[in-house]
RNA sequence: CGCGGGGUGGAGCAGUUUGGCAGCUCGUCGGGCUCAUAACCCGGAGGUCGUAGGUUCGAGUCCUACCCCCGCAA
């Protein structure tokens, strides 16, 4: 088919690599702006920039697609549009370029997480079960009608970031099966149940603030859900991944927050809610590398709560 | 030239201010103790202190340049 994808971050570039190896006609790349990253506030093109670069496939990186990118899109004439986290609101006039639609991929099991990060609220959540959906896009945000899912299991202490890379790969082979579907007619659009969906906002650097009265299994998923952004801190560390463990022998009734056990052999312990314990399994301190919490503590005793 | 932190045996760190024997917590190897252990005791191996140059009787430490890693900005 001859299509235009829009789609800017890492999660964007194997549902693009995908479309390239089916053989599709990828006319035109969208993608967000050049922008300031990393060190040196160096002027950064997205993953799926570069991708289109090397393919050599033409690249449109308008500020706002609905008001300077009309004309390019019209005049690469799409059968079908794709997107995969591009960043930017379609408007009616774009969805209505492309002859067959717009198809989104979007990283959840649709109506539930609608919004930008439906990954790191998923896992917040605690959902178990996690997925991809693909869709028609409208005029909402992520309201479409419903083609194909896929779904996965999360992984006990599986980040964010590690997730959404499983959920990339996976969602890039649901698309292909989309649209070859789509073509034959054996995938027929299924509207989304609106009693059932949910929509979550973005994501936010207060979100990092943990409360540790909460159930260790609640605090192990807000630090899971949210590396590698914003990321929950304690004590000026990062918290980059955790496990709710037992209660370490002889420190049940710690206050919340207390630090129950702090050396390499047994483990950064603190506890939790409602006499639950978890362990910090991977840290970062400022400065510094990911570590895990083990060889941390043998730099930096850490004094435990009596 | 956007701002800041860092590079020291295999891992994580201290030591740099004020130049003077390479240190700590572990790991590892060998031996011992114990019914047993994430326990304890004894002994050993292992380091171009990021790179290059400079100052000095002497540089991990002071000076100059460069390389690499990390955070801030979403």
């Amino acid at each position: 088919m001859r299509i235009v994808f829009m789609g800017t971050p890492e999660f964007a570039v194997p549902p693009l690599t995908a479309l390239l190896d089916a053989g599709h006609e990828v006319v035109g790349v969208f993608t967000q702006p050049d922008r300031p990253a990393g060190r040196g506030k160096k002027l950064t093109a997205s993953p799926v920039k570069k991708l289109a670069v090397e393919r050599g496939i033409p690249v449109f990186q308008p500020v706002k697609i609905r008001r300077d990118g009309v004309e390019d899109l019209r005049a690469l004439a799409p059968e079908v549009c794709v997107t995969a986290a591009f960043g930017q609101i379609l408007s009616q006039e774009i969805l209505d370029i492309p002859t067959l639609g717009t198809v989104n991929v979007h990283a959840s099991l649709l109506p539930k997480h609608r919004g930008s990060a439906p990954i790191a609220w998923a896992i917040l959540q605690g959902d178990r079960t996690v997925g991809v959906t693909t869709m028609l896009t409208d005029r909402g945000i992520d309201t479409g009608a419903m083609l194909l899912k896929a779904e996965t299991e999360r992984g006990a202490d599986e980040t964010c970031g590690e997730l959404t890379a499983r959920l990339s790969v996976l969602g890039a082979e649901l698309l292909v099966k989309t649209l070859a579907g789509l073509a034959d007619g054996s995938v027929v659009p299924v509207p989304q149940d609106e009693a059932a969906m949910t929509y979550d906002p973005m994501l936010s650097k207060e979100m990092g603030q943990i409360d540790w009265s909460e159930p260790a299994e609640a605090v192990a998923c807000r630090i899971l859900a949210l590396n590698p952004w914003p990321c929950c801190t304690w004590e000026g560390i990062r918290l980059l991944r955790a496990r709710a463990a037992a209660v370490p022998e002889g420190r049940r009734g710690r206050a919340p927050g207390a630090v129950l056990t702090a050396d390499p052999k047994r483990g950064l312990v603190i506890a939790c809610g409602g006499d639950t314990a978890v362990e910090l399994t991977e840290i970062q301190a400022p400065g510094g590398k990911p570590m895990r919490a083990a060889d941390y503590l043998r730099g930096h005793p850490m004094e435990i709560a009596e």
